[in-house]
RNA sequence: GGACGCAUAGCUCAGUUGGUUAGAGCGUUACAUUGACAUUGUAAAGGUCCGUGGUUCGAAUCCACGUGCGUCCACCA
C-alpha cells in the first residue's frame, strides 16, 4: 500500500474526485434505476458570483440528493441559473453609470444594452456554474438550463398564451407600482418597506368644505375625486353621497363623499381623501364607487399639468408649497411627527409612486374557465394536508395569510432584459405570438416579471410543454393476416380486418379519457380506416400527414418470409444494394420534421397520431435506432404507446418521471415570491402541485448575527473558505446545529470544527487500513481470532446498528443536523475513541473494523462527499461510493440481547473512567500502572473484559465477587486522602439528592397510579439502583 | 394593527409526539503526547432552560399573561 498523508488534504483530491463523479455518469439518472427522485436547484441569479447561502442551498440539495441516490434511487438533481430581469438589468445599468454612462438606456438603446447585459449575464452564469461544481453538487448536467434560454421562453410563451385565452391575463389602465429611478413598474411583493419619519398633516381642503382630512401626502391631493368616511361615523354621515366643487390651493376639485367600511373613525380625523390615481387602497375604492382618476404625479416623478400652477415640481417641492398655502389660508390644523412606512424598490431603491399606467396583470380572483376556481383558490388548495408539505410547519400561515392579500399580479416591466411579451399590435386589433403575425404589426415593448418564468421552473426544466402523442399502430390488414410485407403503397390486402376493427374500437375506449384534440394519420388505407373508426367515435377531426406513412420498401412489397428479412436488412444499410428501399435517415428525416412541427402546434395539448410500424418504432423511441440494428420490438397491430413530444422532436419522459418533483428547499425570503407563484403556474398548466415537500432553511448571518451584504462589507466567498478548509468542512458546518427555517450564524470555528472531523475520519480509515495483520498487545489475543465476539465487538454493532436506523429516519424527516450529530459522536467518540482503542488491546478486529468503516462511509458521504470518496477509493481501493448500497442494519443481533450489551458495556466504560478519574484526582503519572481493587456483584463481567479495563485504564486490578454494587479501590498509592474524601462526598451528596428526587415521586401515590406502567417501573428501577450506589460510596467513604 | 419566530452553559446552538440527574461544538481548567490523528488523548468545572401564573401524576417542551430581541404581512389615510 503506498504511502498515505497523515492529514486529509482536501485540495488534492476534490477536483479531481468531481471529474471523475461527472465522468461516471451517476449525476444523471439516466444511469440509474428505479423509483425516480427529483429535485429543481433553485437557479441562482445571474447577477454575480455566489455567497455563503448558495453554499448552504447547495450542501441541503446535495445531501439529499446523495442520500436518495445512495438508498438507490433513480435521482436527478438538475441545475440552473436565473436571468433575474430587473435585479441584472439594474445591477448592469450601475456598473455601466459608473464607467459614465448617464443613461444607459437611452444612450445604448434596447439592443446595445441589451448586448451588455448579456455579456455581463454569460460572465457570471460561468462563475456560477463552476461555483456549484466546486460545492460538490451532484447535478445533472446535461440537464442543464437558464430561465432566459430558447426552452424556457417557449414555455413562457405557451403559459402567456393560454392565461390570456383563458380570460386570466389581461390589460387594463390602473394603479400600479413605479420606480421612478428604474422606470418600471413593480409587484407589490418587489417593494421594501423601510421606516422614516414623516410629518403627518391634519387640514380642511377649503373653507367651505366641511370635512378635515390628514395626510403625510398632501400633494397627492390635488388628484383627490373623493372623501371617504365610515358609514357609521355620526359625524359625517349626512355628508355621504353629496358631491362638493371645491377649491383647494387653487385647484379645482370635484369631491364626492363615499362611505367605507375600511375606514377607521378613530385614526386620524375619521376621514380620507381618495386619490384613486395614486394610492392602491384608493383605487380599489375609486373601482367601487366609480370615481375618476386624475393623475397629479407624472413618470418623472414630477407633478403633471393637471397638477395645475405645481406642474413641473418635484413631488416634495409640491408638497412643500402645498403645505405653506395652506398654512396661509388658516386651513392647516395640525402637523405632527409621525413614523412612516414607505414603499421602496428593492432593485433601485428608490421611493416608490403609485400612478395609473396600462400595464398586463394576471387576475387572481377570476374563475379559471372549466375548473370554477379562481388561482387565488388553486394557490390555497395546493398546500396543507393532501399538498405540497412545508417544513417547519408554521410557515405555512404565513403562506395563507399571503394569499389572502393577493391582488392582481402585474407581469409587464419596462426594462429590457426579460421576456418580451407575446403580443402584437396591428391598430387596434390584439394578437398572442411568439413570432411577427405579419407585416405591420408591432411587439409590445414590455419585458416578463422575473418570476413568471422563474414560476414555471419545475416544469419548464422538465421539457414543458410537450405534446402527448398517443401513438397508434393501424389495426389488424389483410397484409398483416396473411404475412405479407407492406410498405406505404395501397394494395389489394390493406384494408383492416374485422379483428383489426375491433382492435381499434377497444383501444378507443381506453384512450379517450386523455381527451386528444386532434388525430394525425398516415393517409394509407389500413391507417386511414384506423383513424376513422377513432375519429367517429372520439368526435375528433383527422389530419392526414404523408411523413408519418410507412417506410417505402421498395421492391420488396408484397412479399413475405425472407423477403420481409432482406428489406429490414436494407432499411438500415440505407439502401445500398439498390432496391430502392426507404432508409432508416429517410424515415428520421421525415418523421421528426413532422414531430417538430407537432410541438410547434401543439405544445400542452394531446394528440393522436395513427401510424405504421417502423414509423412508431422509431418516433416512440422503443426501438434502439441508434444502433442501427433491426429493432425487435414493434408495436403490435391494433396498439398504442404514449409518448411526450419536446422541442426538437424527441420523446420526452422527463415530465412524467419526474413530476411532481419530490423535494424543494429554499430560503423563506422567497417563499411568496417563488413558491407562491410556482404553486400558481404548475396548478394552472399541469394541475399538479410543483412539489411534494418544500424545506425552509434560515439566513445565513455573520457571527454577530448580521445581514451578509455588500454595503456592510462582510461578505464571504465560500471559495475562499474552501480553499483553506475544503468543501466538505463548509458543507458540514453549514448543515450542523440548526434547525429548519432558523436563521443561522456562520463563523470560522465551526468551520474548524467540521474540518478536525473530516480528518478524524480519514485517521480513523487510515489506521484501519494500515495495520498490520492483527498486533495484539496482550498475551490473550492470539487466541481470540477465532473465538467468539466479545462484549465490545457486540457493543459497536448495536451501536451502529442503532446510528444507521436513527441517521435513516432524520434524513427522511429532513433533520439533517441531527443526523449528522449521531454520525459525528458515533464516529468520535463510540468507534474511534473507544471502540478502536479496544482494539489495539483485544486485537483480531480487521473484519469488524473494516466492515464498520464501510458502511461508515456511506452514511457519511451525503455530508462530505469528497473525503469519504478519497478514502472509499484511494484507501480503501474501492468503486463507486455515490452509488454503494445505504447500510439497513448491521448485523444481526437478536433484539433481546440488545439492551443487555448496551447495559454491560456502560458498566465498562463507567469502571475505566472512574479508575481514570482517581488517577487524575490523585495526581498519578499518566504511563504508570497502579494496582486496583474492584470489588462488585459484577465480577464476573469485569473478569471477562478484564483485558479492556486494565489497558484503558492501565492498571493491574484484582477483583472481589460482592453483593452490593461496584466499589473501587485504589492499592498501595499515596492518595490524597482529603481530597478524595472531598470528591466522595461530593458524589454522595449528588446521588443523596437524586435519590430523594425519586423517593418522592415514587411516594405520590397519584404517579404511581396515574402515569404509564413502563415509566414507574424505570423510575423504581433507577431507585433501586441509587440506593446501591449512595451505600457504596458511603463504605468507600469509610475505607478513604 | 395582525401574524410569526427567538430567549437553554462564557460563546454559537441542538433538544421530533410532555416522562434525562437538560445535551453538543467551541472556549476554560488540570494532566498527557515521537507509531492513526496536536486538525490528538484523558479527566474536570460550568445551567433558576427569560419572568409570572395555569393545565398535568409529571413542563425546557402545552396554555395564558408579561419583558427583551428579531422577522413577515397589512386598506399604517
Amino acid at each position: 500500500m503506498k504511502e498515505i498523508e497523515k492529514a486529509y488534504e482536501p485540495k488534492k483530491y476534490e477536483d479531481k474526485i468531481y471529474s471523475a463523479w461527472e465522468k461516471s455518469g451517476f449525476f444523471s439518472p439516466d444511469k440509474l434505476k428505479d423509483e425516480p427522485y427529483s429535485i429543481m436547484m433553485p437557479p441562482p441569479n445571474v447577477t454575480g458570483v455566489l455567497h455563503l447561502g448558495h453554499a448552504l442551498e447547495n450542501s441541503l440539495m446535495d445531501v439529499m440528493a446523495r442520500y436518495q441516490r445512495l438508498r438507490g434511487k433513480k435521482v436527478l438533481l438538475l441545475p440552473g441559473t436565473d436571468h433575474a430581469a430587473v435585479a441584472t438589468q439594474a445591477k448592469v445599468e450601475k456598473l455601466l453609470m459608473e464607467k459614465g454612462i448617464k443613461n444607459p438606456r437611452q444612450e445604448l438603446g434596447r439592443e446595445k444594452l441589451l448586448a451588455e447585459v448579456r455579456k455581463y449575464a454569460e460572465g457570471s452564469k460561468k462563475t456560477i456554474l463552476s461555483q456549484i461544481r466546486k460545492m460538490g453538487t451532484s447535478c445533472d448536467w446535461s440537464r442543464l438550463a437558464y430561465t432566459f434560454d430558447e426552452d424556457r421562453n417557449k414555455a413562457v410563451n405557451v403559459i402567456f398564451k393560454k392565461m390570456y385565452d383563458d380570460g386570466l391575463i389581461y390589460r387594463g389602465f390602473k394603479a400600479i407600482n413605479w420606480s421612478t429611478k428604474g422606470q418600471s413598474t413593480l409587484s407589490d411583493d418587489e417593494i421594501v418597506y423601510k421606516e422614516r419619519k414623516a410629518k403627518f398633516y391634519t387640514f380642511k381642503y377649503s373653507k367651505d368644505f366641511p370635512i378635515t382630512i390628514a395626510t403625510t401626502r398632501p400633494e397627492t391631493k390635488l388628484g383627490d375625486t373623493a372623501v371617504a368616511v365610515n358609514p357609521k361615523d355620526p359625524r359625517y354621515k349626512k355628508y355621504i353621497g353629496k358631491t362638493f366643487d371645491i377649491d383647494f390651493v387653487g385647484q379645482k376639485l370635484k369631491l364626492k363623499v363615499i362611505a367605507d367600511r375600511g375606514v377607521d373613525i378613530k385614526l386620524g380625523t375619521g376621514a380620507l381623501g381618495v386619490t384613486p390615481a395614486h394610492s392602491l387602497v384608493d383605487y380599489e375604492m375609486g373601482v367601487k364607487n366609480d370615481l375618476e382618476m386624475v393623475q397629479v404625479i407624472g413618470e418623472d416623478g414630477k407633478m403633471t399639468l393637471e397638477a395645475g400652477k405645481f406642474a413641473g415640481m418635484s413631488v416634495e417641492k409640491a408638497r412643500e408649497e402645498i403645505v405653506k398655502k395652506l398654512k396661509k389660508a388658516g386651513l392647516l390644523k395640525k402637523e405632527e411627527e409621525i413614523d412612516q412606512n414607505v414603499g421602496t424598490s428593492d432593485r433601485f431603491g428608490d421611493i416608490v409612486e403609485v400612478l395609473p399606467k396600462t400595464q398586463w396583470f394576471v387576475a387572481v380572483n377570476k374563475k379559471i374557465p372549466g375548473r370554477n376556481k379562481t388561482l387565488k383558490e388553486l394557490m390555497k388548495e395546493a398546500v396543507g394536508k393532501t399538498g405540497v408539505q412545508i417544513t417547519p410547519k408554521r410557515f405555512e400561515k404565513i403562506y395563507f395569510n399571503w394569499i389572502n392579500n393577493l391582488r392582481d399580479w402585474c407581469i409587464s416591466r419596462q426594462i429590457y432584459w426579460g421576456h418580451r411579451i407575446p403580443v402584437w399590435y396591428k391598430d387596434d386589433k390584439i394578437k398572442i405570438s411568439d413570432k411577427s403575425p405579419g407585416k405591420g404589426w408591432t411587439q409590445d415593448t414590455d419585458t416578463l416579471d422575473t418570476w413568471f418564468s422563474s414560476g414555471l421552473w419545475t416544469f419548464s426544466t422538465l421539457g414543458w410543454p410537450l405534446t402527448k402523442v398517443i401513438f397508434v399502430r393501424h389495426g389488424q390488414a389483410e397484409g398483416n393476416a396473411r404475412g405479407i410485407l407492406d410498405g406505404h403503397n395501397d394494395t389489394e390486402w390493406n384494408g383492416l380486418t374485422e379483428k383489426g376493427t375491433k382492435q381499434v374500437l377497444k383501444i378507443t375506449g381506453e384512450i379517450k379519457k386523455y381527451g386528444a384534440v386532434k388525430i394525425f394519420s398516415s393517409p394509407i388505407k389500413r391507417t386511414k380506416e384506423t383513424a376513422e373508426i377513432i375519429a367517429k367515435e372520439l368526435g375528433v377531426e383527422i389530419e392526414f400527414d404523408e411523413r408519418i406513412r410507412e417506410i417505402g420498401v421498395g421492391k420488396f412489397q408484397g412479399e413475405s418470409g425472407d423477403g420481409f428479412t432482406k428489406a429490414r436488412t436494407e432499411f438500415y444499410n440505407g439502401g445500398k444494394n439498390g432496391y430502392k428501399i426507404e432508409s432508416l435517415e429517410d424515415l428520421e428525416k421525415r418523421a421528426v420534421s413532422f414531430l417538430k412541427d407537432l410541438n410547434k402546434e401543439y405544445a400542452g395539448k394531446t394528440v393522436i397520431v395513427v401510424s405504421h410500424g417502423d414509423p412508431i418504432a422509431y418516433m416512440s423511441g422503443i426501438a434502439e435506432f441508434s444502433k442501427k440494428k433491426i429493432p425487435g420490438d414493434y408495436p403490435p397491430t391494433g396498439s398504442y404507446i404514449i409518448r411526450g413530444i419536446g422541442n426538437n422532436g424527441e420523446v420526452n419522459e422527463d415530465l412524467e418521471e419526474f413530476y411532481p418533483t419530490n423535494w424543494m428547499q429554499m430560503g423563506h425570503e422567497i417563499l411568496f415570491f417563488w413558491m407562491a407563484r410556482m404553486i400558481l403556474m404548475s396548478e394552472y398548466a399541469l394541475k399538479e402541485i410543483p412539489f411534494k415537500d418544500v424545506y425552509i432553511h434560515g439566513m445565513l448571518r455573520d457571527e454577530k448575527g448580521n445581514k451578509f451584504s455588500k454595503s456592510a462589507g462582510n461578505n464571504i466567498d465560500p471559495l475562499d473558505v474552501i480553499k483553506e478548509y475544503g468543501t466538505d468542512a463548509l458543507r458540514f458546518s453549514l448543515l450542523s446545529g440548526v434547525a429548519p427555517g432558523q436563521d443561522q450564524r456562520f463563523y470560522y470555528e465551526k468551520v474548524t470544527g467540521a474540518r478536525n472531523l473530516v480528518n478524524k475520519l480519514w485517521n480513523i480509515s487510515r489506521y484501519i487500513m494500515t495495520q498490520k495483520q492483527s498486533s495484539p498487545s496482550s498475551r490473550a489475543s492470539a487466541k481470540r481470532e477465532s473465538r467468539d465476539l466479545t462484549l465490545a465487538d457486540r457493543w459497536i454493532m448495536s451501536k451502529f446498528n442503532n446510528l444507521i436506523v436513527g441517521v435513516t429516519e432524520d434524513f427522511d424527516n429532513f433533520r439533517f443536523s441531527q443526523a449528522g450529530e449521531k454520525l459525528r459522536e458515533f464516529t468520535w467518540n463510540d468507534f474511534a475513541d473507544w471502540y478502536l482503542e479496544i482494539s489495539k488491546i483485544e486485537g483480531g478486529k480487521e473484519k469488524i473494523l473494516k466492515d464498520i468503516l464501510e458502511k461508515l462511509l456511506i452514511l457519511w458521504h451525503p455530508f462530505i462527499p469528497f473525503v469519504t470518496e478519497a478514502i472509499w477509493t484511494d484507501i480503501l481501493g474501492k468503486k463507486d461510493l455515490i452509488v454503494a448500497e445505504w447500510p439497513s442494519s448491521f448485523p444481526p443481533l437478536s433484539k433481546g440481547r440488545l439492551g443487555g450489551v448496551l447495559n454491560d458495556f456502560e458498566k465498562i466504560k463507567n469502571i475505566i473512567t472512574k479508575i481514570r478519574n482517581l488517577r487524575a484526582e490523585n495526581k498519578i503519572e499518566a504511563g504508570k500502572i497502579i494496582n486496583i481493587e474492584i470489588i462488585s456483584k459484577d465480577e464476573k463481567l469485569f473478569k471477562d473484559n478484564l483485558e479492556i479495563i486494565e489497558g484503558l485504564s492501565k492498571s493491574k486490578t484484582t477483583l472481589k465477587k460482592s453483593a452490593s454494587a461496584t466499589r473501587i479501590k485504589l492499592l498501595a498509592e499515596k492518595q490524597d486522602k482529603e481530597k478524595n474524601k472531598i470528591c466522595f462526598q461530593k458524589e454522595l451528596e449528588e446521588k443523596e439528592k437524586y435519590l430523594a428526587v425519586l423517593n418522592k415521586k415514587l411516594s405520590n401515590k397519584e404517579f404511581v397510579a396515574k402515569a404509564p406502567k413502563q415509566v414507574v417501573d424505570a423510575e423504581k428501577e433507577k431507585q433501586k439502583k441509587t440506593e446501591e450506589e449512595v451505600k457504596n460510596i458511603k463504605e468507600q467513604l469509610k475505607s478513604v
